[in-house]
DNA sequence: CAAAGTACTTTGTTTTGCAAAGTATAATAT
DNA sequence: ATATTATACTTTGCAAAACAAAGTACTTTG
């Protein structure tokens, strides 16, 4: 059984790109991502939820700043996401 | 975005078993794919009406018998997830 | 200081995914 | 002969997921 928390199409993104780049604002996320801000919200309280990802939130000067950040169980979840899709790969 | 038909847990495994097999009993699926009846039903009913799949109902004896096999339209979606998986994985 | 913008979150609706119940016929036991 | 169980599905109902629209709480700008 493939992750079910990665295996959809934002959040297999997602967690890609928080590998990638290790933390990345929430705007950035929902731009790269081209999601609305609800459906961004909603998919990374999801993956919090599992401690799949850290959120914190900061300020910009006056303004709030969300953070995210991939968390290590969110790391093991994705390196055997990925050895999931290769094996499976392979045989097709 | 990866194909949403096919980029869920039990409909790619089907789809693959489908490939490889080229067709199969309704009984095969879902002993290989270990559902339950209704939900290895809703998911080739969606994969059918979309053209992925071809289902036949024909009878073994006297009793029914409903074969599934792979439509080309099926095959080349397939076979483009199956490319996508792969770029996905590889900058990862 | 009103209007518009920024950065989210919450709410509400549609769509999925699934199991339980239903349908129809066949085989078996009584 | 007929009630019971089994086979092969499909339909129904419901909980969870996915998404957009609306809401919240500020802040900047005209």
């Amino acid at each position: 059984m493939f992750d079910p928390l990665l295996h959809q199409n934002i959040r297999s993104k997602l967690v890609s790109l928080l590998i990638s780049n290790d933390e990345l604002p929430f705007k950035a996320l929902k731009e790269t991502l081209g999601v609305t801000d609800g459906n961004l919200s909603s998919h990374l309280s999801k993956l919090e939820k599992e401690k799949y990802i850290a959120i914190e939130k900061t300020f910009e000067g006056k303004r709030p700043k969300t953070m995210v950040k991939i968390a290590p169980v969110g790391r093991k979840a994705f390196e055997a996401y990925i050895e999931a899709l290769r094996a499976f790969i392979e045989e097709n």
